[in-house]
DNA sequence: CTGTTAGCGCATTCAA
DNA sequence: TTGAATGCGCTAACAG
């Protein structure tokens, strides 16, 4: 690769001093028309474009950057939660750098020198994401957090599935099933059954039917709703792991013949505005995403303003709270 | 705000050279055991957070960035997009950056000195992305580009537009509708309607029944289609300007207990997953998107390769091709 | 194993 | 209106 052209080259290029280059590159006023065509000739003439990584060292970082780490762009739950980032991180001047390969430590190692913070919902334990991140500041996004370095915005998906539950049996449903994501055995078992299950099984008690695992898919959704089904027909209530899997179980029902609400409802959990689009739209449990992004950026800003330095544990909560439309 | 730890200050607590912390700080070997914990300490005790942007500059900038930027996160496409990219990226050693903020050109002013090239369906001339790019390459999808410093990779979307309507006179059709955007409407009426409104009629000839505008969203292609559907109930069979839309149309043909595809046939563009979720499946004119992300990034390590200087354009075009699920 | 010397490429003082 | 010095914070190359 041939050297880089520097604001010197361009400097000699044009014949004049560098701070004059600088002048023109940035329309910076107490310069003559004349020279700065001619400077803008000579940097368009080598092909020059000033570092961005020197021009932010000398002006002191004005602008901030944090990383998301996103499982899977498959998911429209991640890039829901993308997309609202983004906008509300425009808002405050911040940047989003996406990361979504492999490991979670690898994802956060390739964002390392490219952030100021790094975020994600992440299931490693604190300990191991504050030894990846190297002194990068982490908000972990559903689950608290305990040590310095590592925050939270926790979300109380808890009192969700309570509601859904005691709303399901006012509604008259009896027999109550629910379908888990297969993700904690796919990694070797480490995670057990996910805490929306015991939630679950907690408040449904002696009206369960059975618990089915499925993949984290469209198509998984249905199978597994399906096997759920063929083993207790009776079931009249089903929970759904996310809503991507219950988009599933809404098609696979349909194509069963089993009508949703009517024998079945259906609820899933993340109220993706992706739900209204299929028929009948999705009930969900939904999390308060506006305050999800908010508060993150809350502690964002507040890691900023202490330039990063290790803090102590912020921690945050947000709601989630039912989204009734008409599958449940 | 504090003044900035920096190496030297942690240097200095720890009572060595900075060089000794950054051989501590990045793992480096060459260090004694006791020494290394001395200074990871006193970097610890003073918060000490390395430059990345200092960092960057003296390694000679080997990670690239890309910034990516989008009309809306609402839009599925764009997420897809954006996922497809990100995965493609990151595989070549590029992180992404995300923008979608107001207009594109302030988009790409946030972008400007955080990446070293921007991607985005731009729907400004050349010209103007130039001028507010100062410099920076960009790369346009969609629509072909012919000045320096603007590439392209086109998406040849006339083919399947072609091929849609062909293989719907095979299938019976034969009063054709289509719902277009009414984006250029909004936005001053700059823009005509869209070419592929161009190629839909000249394809369609006198089969046409109508073309509606509607908003892109999914309610938005559900209305137009519906009035659509009312001026002209004999239309059997209906081109929707994009899958987002086309899903609000399926949705209004059920609701009006019109049969999809027995009494109109549905086709959408953009060859969304998404489609997959809706009943019946969303049939649609698929831009490759797998060939888009690689000749985008082809192009983009041409850039790198040049060291991001102004080069002639370099244009690339993807096909379309059908997928033909069933709601068509 | 540790410290010293040199830049990386730019913008912000100051002088002229 | 322009130019000369200075430093942002870090790592590479060399020294010891």
């Amino acid at each position: 690769m041939a050297k880089r052209v520097t604001i010197l080259d361009v400097a000699a290029e044009a014949g004049v001093s560098r701070q004059t280059v600088t002048r023109a590159m940035n329309d910076m006023g107490d310069i003559s028309d004349a020279t700065r065509r001619k400077v803008l000739a000579a940097a368009e003439r080598l092909g020059y474009r000033p570092s961005r990584f020197a021009r932010n060292l000398v002006t002191r970082q004005k602008t901030h950057a944090l990383g998301l780490v996103v499982a899977s762009f498959r998911n429209p739950y991640f890039t829901e939660l993308a997309g609202d980032l983004v906008e509300a991180a425009a808002e405050r001047g911040w940047q989003v750098v996406m990361a979504s390969s492999g490991t979670e430590a690898e994802a956060i190692n390739l964002l390392s020198n490219q952030v100021d913070v790094v975020i994600g919902h992440f299931t490693g334990p604190d300990e191991e994401l504050l030894a990846v991140a190297k002194g990068l500041p982490v908000v972990r996004l559903e689950t608290p957090s305990a040590l310095p370095g590592v925050h939270s915005v926790e979300i109380d998906l808890r009192s969700g599935v309570v509601e859904a539950i005691r709303t399901l049996r006012e509604r008259g449903a009896r027999r109550f099933g629910m379908v888990d994501s297969s993700y904690s055995e796919e990694i070797g078992g480490v995670y057990g059954p996910s805490p929306r299950r015991g939630w679950f099984e907690e408040e449904v008690g002696d009206q369960l039917t059975a618990v089915v695992r499925g993949e984290e898919s469209i198509s998984g959704g249905g199978r597994a709703f399906a096997r759920l089904m063929e083993r207790h027909p009776d079931t009249d209530a089903v929970l759904m792991f996310n809503d991507l899997m219950a988009l599933g179980a809404v098609q696979s029902a349909h194509a069963l013949g089993i009508d949703v609400p009517g024998s079945v409802r259906i609820v899933g959990v993340d109220g993706l505005a992706l739900g209204e689009a299929v028929d009948p739209p999705l009930t969900s449990i939904a999390m308060d995403r506006k305050g999800l992004t908010a508060h993150t950026l809350d502690i964002v800003e507040a890691l900023a303003a202490a330039d990063f330095a290790r803090l102590d544990s912020i921690n945050r909560v947000v709601a989630s709270k039912m989204l009734w439309r008409q599958s449940a």
